[in-house]
DNA sequence: TTGTATGCGTTATCAG
DNA sequence: CTGATAACGCATACAA
């Protein structure tokens, strides 16, 4: 194994000292160094193979170059998971390494994370453990929030809070004349964080709207329940709008419909999230929600470049963040 | 913001040099230090909240405590998910942290990322281009090949391979007394390269068993085609039998059935890959294949344990990698 | 049993 | 314009 290339290999090799590597390497203005110069330690450094050990600039710094994004135990495999590239992507762009933490459980293991790991700042996405916020402030690295779940209004909501996804759901159902509405989650613990919250959003939303906001279920791997709800629910109303979690939620209620004899979208109305790929082969296929949180992403990168001090991303035109796709199960 | 306590701060503070907090600190046996001293080091460190210097740690020892995961592009929702978080545990038992890289496409970025991250070693899942790799290997640090795409027989084939899997789905199918087989894929890119390698071995199987081999799809968002395949297929055949490559792609084919007119199981056996949350959900539920990747989690530690000199996990006893879940869809 | 001295690879300062 | 030097925080061989 060849033994790590050094600066002062270069130097060395250059036939100049340490500094003057350094200068070149680093693109600094103020040094004068001539051109000749310049060009060979470039080509020298590149005949070598060499590469700036990260460890010693991170000790000489006091700062290191990692982005490390402490994630929940959640699906990352829908929208979530494209608002996790954008700010790789954004992080990148600011010339630092986005890496993921997914410690299954990485109560007070933080403190032992930034022991192994010189972090620039870390990206939070839940609040932190008194212990662990602690390790996150005793290291002296930003924590720069990106709270998807905080309540709509609080301080670290992003652009999209799940009760206007849910607000969504019910303007559509009601836009098709349904006034008896259901909500739908899953018992998975992955989603468990975002199915409370828009649950606590459906019951919020009917009561304001005057309608009944008792129509919910938790569905798990057996439809039985479900299929029985959804025949006493159907029973009492004229047309049932149901508000899926997701639409692995909905592929459920899609089931649950077909085998309580109930006819989609007629007699029962369903609304997914997340417009996953599947949602257009479901029969029928699916009207969904589809979230856009590459402008969270940004908003992420802004906030990381404000307390790193390093320019600000400009952020992207106002899109918009959620959109209904419309196909024939509502 | 208090300024970072450093073993120094921990000496002064406990009346003792610099050498006994590190010898204290890292537990050396050959180093003789009172009992007394000790505690005190301990509790004054426990005190001011002292967390050694990754970045001094690193650049002393010459190696970093970081182990990177090179992530393709993979849906990692279903059970590569619980492989990576078996990799996980075990290199956190190992005292190192285990991060995550997920690059949207990281071809000779790895260069960069070596020049941010100290890495004690990287684990990929696919082969890394030619800079790539010489920038790991320039950077002397190991790389551990997790490869679960590799041919069988390859050299870092893991348990699994995925061609073991296909034969399952088929074997399953023929003891049901279904000869006339279809394999079924998705157009998702996340998958391309399992879906590939599946169907590379659907190929051979049927055609080593004296079976057509020709009925294939790649199915997108638009199921027409397949509802008009799966008609002509089941003419052609008493009782068609279809390997999904997922489960998702198996609801699919679900939808296809039902709109082709054609009864799940009698006419037409649908068997996923997965044991997907809602496997169950479908009617009729899936029968499908659960893998079980953990014993690749485990395998992987050990060659992280041996290329690092670091004491060697324990193999867990043999379990199945694979196992049929039987429901009604076949 | 404890303290002192040195080096890991960078970069910034200052003198040449 | 360039070269020597110090310091970042830690670990350890060696001296006391």
């Amino acid at each position: 194994m060849a033994t790590r290339v050094t600066s002062a290999d270069v130097g060395r090799a250059a036939g100049v000292s340490r500094a003057t590597v350094s200068y070149v390497l680093n693109n600094r203005v103020d040094a004068r160094v001539t051109e000749a110069t310049r060009e060979h330690v470039l080509a020298t450094a590149r005949r070598l193979g060499y590469h700036g050990s990260p460890a010693a600039r991170a000790l000489r710094a006091g700062r290191g170059e990692i982005v490390m994004l402490l994630l929940p135990e959640w699906n990352t495999a829908g929208e979530i998971g494209r608002a996790l590239r954008e700010i790789g992507r954004q992080t990148t762009a600011l010339g630092l390494a986005c890496l993921r933490y997914e410690g299954p459980e990485w109560q007070q293991r933080v403190a032992n994370l930034l022991g192994m790991v010189t972090a620039a700042a870390v990206v939070t996405f839940e609040p932190l453990s008194s212990e662990d916020q602690e390790a996150v402030a005793s290291a002296g690295i930003p924590e720069i929030r990106a709270w998807f779940l905080d309540s709509p209004g609080g301080p670290h909501t992003t652009h999209i809070d799940q009760a206007s996804v849910v607000l969504t759901q019910i303007d559509h159902l009601m836009d098709r004349g349904i006034r008896d509405l259901a909500f739908v989650a899953a018992e998975e613990p992955h989603d468990q964080g975002f199915a409370e919250a828009r649950l606590a959003a459906f019951r919020a939303i009917c009561q304001e709207r005057g309608l009944r906001n008792d129509r919910i279920l938790s569905v798990d791997d057996d439809l039985t329940e479900l299929v029985e709800r959804l025949r006493v629910w159907s029973k009492e109303s004229g047309r049932l709008g149901v508000a899926a979690f997701s639409d692995f939620t909905a592929v459920g209620v899609l089931s649950a419909a077909s085998a309580a004899g109930l006819q989609v979208p007629d007699e029962l109305a369903v609304i997914g999230v997340d417009d996953a790929r599947f949602a257009s082969l479901t029969s029928p296929p699916l009207t969904t929600i589809k979230l856009d949180l590459l402008s969270e992403g940004i908003a992420v990168a802004c906030k990381l470049a404000t307390a790193l001090e390093l320019p600000i991303p400009e952020a992207d035109s106002q899109r918009s963040p959620l959109s209904l796709i419309e196909r024939s199960s509502t």
